[in-house]
DNA sequence: AGGCGGTTACTTGACGCCGGATATCAGGGT
DNA sequence: ACCCTGATATCCGGCGTCAAGTAACCGCCT
C-alpha cells in the first residue's frame, strides 16, 4: 500500500498505471491500447506478464477492480482503475526512472568483449554489417518521425523516438569508427590475447553505470 | 549437438564457452575468473544462472565434464572442458552478436515516454540529475581506462570499456540538450497531452531496432 | 596448542517472473 | 458450412535471483 521510494517498478507496470490514469480498462484492452500507441516498441509486452503485473499492482493497492463484465459467452473481464496511491506512485516512478540511470547489460558489449576470437578481417566485416543494420533502422525511424511531425504531433509526444534515433546513430558512428580502425590497422589486433584486467576497481560504489 | 544459426545463446553462456576455451574449469572457478576480469561489469552473473547455464551447455554438447575432484570434505566439483562443437559455436555466436543488433528495451525510453506526467521544471531538473550521474560514471570509467592503458593493456582488450564510455557520453549529451530545450521553452510542454501515434508502422519488418 | 570469528570455496534449492503457447468463444467473410 | 481473425484469459516450463548450507582456511587471541 506504500508509495515508497518507488524502486523496481517495471516499465510494463508503469505503462499500465499510466493508461489506467486515463480511464479504467481491462487487461486485454490495456494490451490493445499499448499496441495502438506503439508503446510495445519501447516496452516488452506479452500477455503472460501483463496479467501477472496487473495482479501485482492490485496486490500493492495501486489499482483496484472497478467492475466485472460478462459479454455473451466470452471470458468475464475485470475492469481496473487507478487508486490515488497508484497515481502518486506513477509520478514518482516516472521521475525516478528519468533521473536515475540503471545498470543495463546490452548484448553488444558482451560481443565486443570476445571480439578477439574473430580474426581482424571478419570482425571488421561484422561491424560493418551491424552499422548497416543500424543505419537502416535509423533511416526507417527518422522517416516515421518526420511523417508524424508532419501530421502535427508535438515533439514531446515523440521524444522517445527522438531518443532512440539519437542513440542508434551514436552507436552506428562508433561501430563505423572502430571498423575503420580495424581495417587500416590502427587498432592493433592479436587474436589469442589475454585479457586480464588488474585494477578495474572491484564493485562497491556508484552502482549506476 | 548442432552448431546451428547460433541464436539465443546468452552472454553468460558465451562467457563460459570463452573461458573454457582457455582451459578446463569448474563452475565456481568460472565465476571467480569472470569477476577477476571484471566481466561481471558487462555480463549479468550469479550462481543460480551460472550452474543452470552450465547444465544447458552440457546438454547441448558444447561442453563436457572432464574430471571430478573431491578435495577434503568440500562438495565435489566437476571440471568441464570445451568440445570442438562448442568451440565452433563460440566463434559463431560472437560473430552473430557483433553483427546483428538485437532489440533492447532500456528503462529510460519508457521513462521518456511518460515524461509528460511531470511538469516542465521537474522534468528538466530530473534530466539534469541524470546527466550528472552519467557524467560521474563516464569520469570514473575514463579514469580506469587510462590507468589500464598506462599499465600496458592493449586497446583490443579494453574495447568494451571504450564502447560503454562512448555510449554513456552520447546519452549524456542528448539528455543535457533536452534539459536545456525544456528549460528555455524551446521544447513545447503540455502536461496532459494525448499521445496517439497514428502512422508509426505496425510490427513486421526489420526486427532490429 | 586450542579455540573462535570471519572470509573464501563450492553447490543446491525454493520461489517468482517471463514469455510463448493454447483454449474458448464471437463474428465476419466467401 | 467453413475458416480466419480478434477478443479474452490462463497455463506451464524455463530461466534468473536470492539466499541458505557446509567445509575448509586464515589469522588472532590467549
Amino acid at each position: 500500500m506504500q508509495a515508497e521510494p518507488s524502486v523496481d517498478v517495471s516499465p510494463l507496470a508503469l505503462s499500465i498505471l499510466q493508461l489506467l490514469d486515463e480511464r479504467p480498462m481491462h487487461p486485454y484492452e490495456l494490451a490493445a491500447t499499448m499496441r495502438d500507441r506503439h508503446q510495445d516498441e519501447f516496452i516488452r509486452l506479452n500477455f503472460g506478464s501483463l496479467y501477472h503485473t496487473v495482479d501485482v499492482l492490485e496486490r500493492n493497492g495501486w489499482i483496484i477492480p472497478a467492475e466485472r463484465e460478462k459479454e455473451g459467452n466470452r471470458p468475464e473481464r475485470t475492469i481496473y482503475r487507478l487508486t490515488p496511491t497508484g497515481r502518486e506512485v506513477l509520478v514518482g516512478v516516472v521521475g525516478d526512472i528519468v533521473a536515475r540511470p540503471r545498470r543495463e547489460f546490452p548484448h553488444f558489449a558482451a560481443g565486443l568483449m570476445f571480439m578477439h576470437h574473430l580474426d581482424a578481417a571478419k570482425a571488421a566485416a561484422h561491424l560493418e554489417t551491424r552499422a548497416g543494420a543500424l543505419g537502416a533502422t535509423v533511416a526507417k525511424l527518422s522517416r516515421i518521425l518526420e511523417e508524424l511531425q508532419a501530421h502535427g504531433l508535438k515533439r514531446l509526444a515523440l521524444i522517445e523516438l527522438e531518443h532512440k534515433i539519437a542513440m542508434l546513430e551514436a552507436e552506428r558512428q562508433w561501430v563505423l569508427k572502430i571498423a575503420r580502425e580495424i581495417s587500416d590497422g590502427q587498432l592493433e589486433w592479436s587474436t589469442g590475447m589475454v585479457r586480464d584486467i588488474e585494477g578495474l576497481r572491484r564493485r562497491h560504489g556508484s552502482s549506476t553505470h
